[in-house]
DNA sequence: ATGACGTCCTGCCTGC
DNA sequence: TGCAGGCAGGACGTCA
């Protein structure tokens, strides 16, 4: 699923293929995932307006266009965004048109939402608007890895609550740009249980947490992302950072540290894998 | 305000 | 073989 380093690994890609390019066109096979407005006001929004500059905030994927509008991409679960020969989206059936719930028209290509399961979503605010399925969007912490998601801060957030590590590692508000893989594998490395306490934790196991999350991020986007199903890069590519789990996607298996069997559990209604003998 | 949990959605996997 | 049911899971809404 797309968190911070897959979502940072498609801006890349993505911002030298389509800037300085002007919408042709707009075709929207499923009228769900246009988050806002409705899908009418969406299209004639983007028609002949030419892309500035592709940027990203948490897992949010931002594509500014002329006259202060942004496209806002939410990938959530399965979402992919790809650019492909225009010639071949009038062709009936391509591979790469299969589950395509939206294509974005530019002179000679054309940039394709494919979202299997419909949970992802794409917004086009105006300035100042503040949609309301947008509302995380507008609630996000600082960027893990910018300088001022610092030991204070984090802290500060970690002491004052009382639910389990791993659910707050996921509340956006706390760690923006986090999900399930990077919180599993930034609390192996912090050799931290996931059920425990976030109130509970020593000082120096809050540090360790937060170099570890910096750490994975990092490091996952340096890999181009992680691909255990859906993600793929622009170009269809897989990621490379699943080679360097140690613990997500791997329960049954061995742990790379001490060799004790990965668990499955379940965290919030989350899966979540952990090592019984590496975190405590 | 906070934590827990249900809901969305559909492809894919499992089991009968 | 085919079908039903369960599962995945990020963000948001609801409830206590």
């Amino acid at each position: 699923m797309p968190e911070l380093p897959e979502v940072e690994t498609i801006r890349r890609e993505l911002k030298c293929r389509i800037t300085g390019k002007r919408i042709n066109g707009c075709r929207i096979l499923r009228k769900d995932i246009i988050g806002y407005p409705g899908p009418d006001e969406f299209c004639r929004g983007i028609i002949d307006k030419r892309i500035l500059d592709v940027s990203r905030r948490a897992k949010y994927l931002i594509i500014t266009l002329e006259n202060d509008k942004r496209l806002i991409f939410h990938l959530r679960l399965s979402g992919s965004l790809s650019i492909i020969d225009s010639a071949k989206t009038d062709k009936r059936n391509p591979e790469e048109l299969k589950f395509a719930r939206l294509i974005i028209e530019l002179e000679d290509e054309s940039l394709v939402f494919c979202e299997p399961r419909v949970l992802g979503r794409v917004y086009l605010i105006k300035n100042d608007e503040r949609p309301k399925g947008l509302k995380g969007f507008f609630n996000l912490s600082y960027e893990p890895l910018s300088p001022e998601y610092d030991f204070l801060y984090f802290k500060e957030k970690i002491k004052k609550r009382k639910a389990k590590i791993k659910s707050v590692l996921l509340d956006q508000m706390t760690c923006a740009g986090v999900g399930n893989i990077y919180a599993d594998e930034a609390l192996f490395h912090a050799n931290i249980r996931p059920i425990r306490r976030a109130n509970t934790l020593k000082t120096e196991e809050i540090f360790k947490l937060l170099m570890a999350i910096k750490r994975v991020l990092k490091k996952g986007i340096e890999e181009c992302g992680t691909t255990v199903s859906d993600y793929r890069r622009i170009n269809g590519r897989k990621g490379n950072f699943q080679n360097f789990l140690y613990v997500y996607n791997r329960e049954g298996k061995p742990c790379k540290k001490c060799g004790r069997m990965i668990t499955l559990t379940k965290v919030g209604n989350r899966s979540t894998r952990y090592c019984p003998g590496c975190q405590k």
